[in-house]
DNA sequence: ATAGTTTGCGTTAATTATACGCAAATGTAG
DNA sequence: CTACATTTGCGTATAATTAACGCAAACTAT
């Protein structure tokens, strides 16, 4: 006769969003016991008749109130046998990305604080989240270089600046502005609308747009996306 | 009061190895109830006590006799609920390298068979199994562009037509031999040995040697490796 | 000896990346 | 109204890398 196991199994999320000063990560604060306050990445318990992806959807859900545009499995914290204290839990962890600009948070009865932390300022976070944070925002970084995920962090329309102060702040590098913008077009995925930004300095700039459709094209004929630096 | 949950956890490894004719993953052989026989890959699930990295090497030891070369996680299956018909399983996948030319491999009491199967002649596996095997297949080839793992399914010391094989067959490409082999030596991590092949055709080669730990220094540096092909 | 085979080193042309130059189109300060 | 600061958008010269191929060396088998 077998003998049953006694572990449990959670999801959590990193949520990523883009603003202009920074990348951001959001947080919920949860308690702990009686007196211990802890900041976490959202997430919790998946239920038996659940698949892993609606445990996130709905995790998130009850606990934010964000629109993702991107999600993906990240990795699965199950080394560490007492990463929470209380029980052998085994976390699979998510990563998400949002478009910031647009999107209000709530703060539902599950969680009494949601915010968004900049990825360089957060705080000791509870259980190995800082550990999961850290192998996501890895993660971010380098998916950033060779699929154009840098998009669903912006708006739908959006600036070539934004664009590449986005790809810049991620990546903690230096851009050739000119050569990037030469880059990106030459895939052929990003199309100018007939919009211009409301911003009033400088030379009036267009907005554009990316082409999720035309993409997947010309990922079909083989087309190699990457964008490095030195 | 919270109820618990009744979901298990597994881990599975697909295990790679190859020879020049190409590549193999090691599956075993399992009775299901009475009569039905699988093929499956290696694995089970995991005691309370032990991580995930330590139950995907007991499961390994147990069933085969494999010596690793190179071990990481792959992807955790859990979406489909029914994947195990008895109960609700996650499954946290593995894959690894071996080098197959210096391998025994044993049949022990759990698995009443142990074998070698080419990746283009996988039967009907058990569960989703093959299902992961296809996500284990594509992240090998992946790997195997942008991180030197091509050697880790190598013996120690190797012919550059070995090596040059290896790429070919996995990535299913053909290679111009040349500029494969400026190419790897450029990165100064492939150092000749002075011992030579003991094949009888064509002009005698030298045998190389892959240096991890200058791998490791010129990854500090910044190098970035990457085999790409037309 | 001669043919067949694989290795090892090289050269050249094509492509791609890098580093800039500079005019256009606005707002703003004087 | 003019000069200036600012950001966009397009271009060009040069360096670096990649791709395509030539060919001799060093063996075995016949």
């Amino acid at each position: 006769m077998e003998k049953l196991q006694n572990i449990r199994i959670a999801v959590d999320a990193i949520v990523f969003g883009y603003k202009s000063n920074g990348l951001y990560v959001l947080l919920i604060e949860q308690q702990f016991g009686s007196s211990e306050k802890y900041w976490a990445l959202p997430g919790g318990l998946v239920k038996d008749d659940e698949s892993l992806n609606d445990a996130v959807i709905r995790e998130l859900h009850e606990e934010t109130n964000v629109q993702l545009t991107f999600m993906e499995q990240l990795y699965t914290f199950g080394d560490d046998i007492h990463r929470d204290s209380r029980n052998r839990v085994i976390s699979v962890a998510y990563y998400a990305l949002v478009d910031a600009s647009s999107l209000e948070i709530k703060a539902s009865t599950d969680a009494e604080r949601v915010q968004w932390f900049k990825i360089d300022e957060i705080p000791p976070l509870a259980f190995d989240h800082n550990l999961i944070l850290k192998k996501g925002t890895e993660r971010l970084k380098a998916k950033l270089t060779y699929e154009p995920i840098g998009f669903d962090l912006l708006p739908e329309e959006f600036l070539f600046s934004d664009l590449e102060n986005l790809y810049c702040t991620i990546l903690e590098k230096e851009i050739e502005r000119r050569n990037f913008r030469k880059k990106i077009l030459s895939f052929g995925i990003v199309e100018e609308t007939e919009n211009y930004s409301p911003i009033k300095t400088g030379r009036p700039a267009k907005l554009f747009r990316f082409n999720k459709l035309k993409y997947k094209e010309l990922i079909e004929e083989g087309i190699h996306f990457e964008i490095k630096f030195a």
